[in-house]
DNA sequence: TAACAATCAACAGTTTTACTCATGTTGCGA
DNA sequence: TCGCAACATGAGTAAAACTGTTGATTGTTA
């Protein structure tokens, strides 16, 4: 019933004042219009704007679609801005979530860099994505999240970014700290501090706990890890850190940190971007940069600091 | 370069999962599916679906196009149901506005009458409009507006509502209640209370003080009648109110109201209405309850109580 | 009031678009 | 390897949308 073409010719027509400027803007004839418009009328059974008038003047559902008019074709241009982007692959948008909360430090120094050297792409970290973020990406609301479970979904493909080892941070004097390695069951009489996540989405909980089905002897979450730190500094509890979130504190000799199991807890952050999007050039560079930055800072990262 | 229709297939194919199916829901063959999006996918040179699974899947251009439809669609559809809306004319959008401060008292009986009458028709009435209401009900932005001062402009009728009769409000032991009726010069000492609007949207100024190039000593503002009323009747000043609005007050006896000059201060109030709405059923019977209303509403009410 | 310029409507003719139908191609499971 | 289902392709078609022209209307100027 309704057509863009129809919305830009009464914009124009408004903007013009008369049909033949309104077809001059338009690279159309007159005559066109005339025919356009009359269409239109017959469609919907109403006039649209009175022609007598010096500038034309629209009647009420001229102007409820010269509303819609407004309301639309700025959307459409914008879409249309965004696929000649995507098409040059110069420019776009990189809208990220991260599921491991003690990445934003590893991610700053990435983002930084790579804002400076495409200063196109609209970049957007979205932390308030808790929820699901991969169904987010496959949708479309995301471009790339940062996750250490690949889940294997069509049209998504998983980029290794680098291995990283899960420690058991504890106080100095703790009896834990006399041990070369801690098991599952060290861990029953424990207070355990992480993340206010779900445990399923928690390393400790996935891979070391579950598995030797023990639960701690109590949880207890908190949003900072500095805060971690304290707690488990004053032997409050212990809690479990990638390495190299951890570094900066048992580099100071603040807390101890202890190997998960004889072999250690190992893991991998992937960043997880809609295959297509791969090809692009922005999206390349971005990756080889979060590698890159990745190993300039964890450089030096010993596994365990004895 | 993009279309309506375009939108529609992409969304439709993004429910049904499969070009067939799509085809279906649009009451299309698979060929003019497969047809357009071809053309579409040539045009702007980019896949937009990858057709070889089960339920198809977007690009990240498609996924774009998708968000596209998602915000367009449903802004078509509303105004497409309003424009219908139009055509039948039993139902609509009121949007109206009042220029006159005091006119709530007044209309709020039309409006409850008239939402029991047409419940279809969103109603809203905004006060906020303080700035220039009638060039946006020219543009399209309301669909009423309560006026006193009619300017020419072409597209838009005034439908004369009542007169009424502007008086001026006075302590009941000021001198000036001692008199028939009020002179400008009999202002040039005393302090006038008005709404808190511009000088020259207020009958005693337009068609009174300014004629008689006479201004009053103190100009203070207050924004609710009552309150005016009790600056006027602790002889804090005096104010101008239409006849009606003043009734309430001199019938108890708490001021007195005195005409303005020899013949009175009378005004009409108009509803301004773009010209091509005056034929809609609702609009008329608004116009009717509304003057309808205002004679019950004000019958009774002298034009001055001595 | 006649001449004019500007705007719009209407007609005829042409190109473009958006389909359908018939047929060809491809991937996939038995 | 066959057969099936989903999609692609090509040819043909009816309607659409546009152009050019002509004539009517309106407002402007002499």
């Amino acid at each position: 019933m309704l057509d863009i073409r129809h919305l830009k010719t009464l914009s124009a027509l408004r903007d013009a004042g008369s049909l033949v400027e309104a077809a001059e803007r338009l690279h159309l004839t007159q005559s066109a219009l005339s025919h356009q418009f009359k269409e239109m009328e017959e469609r919907m059974d109403m006039q649209l704007f009175v022609r007598k008038t010096k500038p034309v003047r629209f009647t009420s559902a001229g102007l409820r679609l010269l509303r819609l008019a407004d309301e639309v074709l700025p959307l459409m241009r914008s879409a249309e801005r965004d696929i000649t982007r995507l098409q040059g692959g110069s420019a776009g948008r990189l809208h990220m979530a991260i599921e491991c909360h003690s990445c934003f430090q590893w991610l700053m120094p990435t983002i930084d860099q790579f804002r400076d050297a495409w200063p196109e792409v609209e970049l957007d970290l979205a932390s308030g994505f808790a929820f699901a973020p991969l169904p987010a990406l496959a949708r479309g609301d995301l471009d790339l999240v940062v996750t250490s479970d690949p889940v294997e979904i069509s049209g998504i493909s998983y980029i290794p970014l680098f291995a990283y080892e899960a420690l058991l941070a504890v106080a100095k004097q703790h009896p834990l700290a006399q041990k070369t390695y801690v098991m599952p069951e060290d861990l029953r009489d424990e207070t355990l501090i992480i993340y206010p996540v779900e445990h399923d989405r928690l390393d400790i909980f996935n891979h070391f706990l579950v598995p030797a089905d023990i639960e701690p002897a109590q949880v207890r979450t908190s949003e900072l890890t500095v805060m971690m730190m304290q707690l488990v500094a004053s032997g409050r509890g212990v809690c479990c850190l990638p390495n190299w979130a951890m570094h900066e504190y048992t580099s100071k000799g603040y807390v101890s940190a202890r190997r998960l199991g004889e072999d250690g807890l190992f893991s991998t952050l992937y960043a997880a971007v809609r295959t297509d999007m791969l090809e692009a050039a922005f999206m390349q560079d971005f990756l080889l940069t979060a590698k890159d930055t990745s190993f300039t800072t964890l450089a030096g990262v010993s596994a365990v600091k004895e």
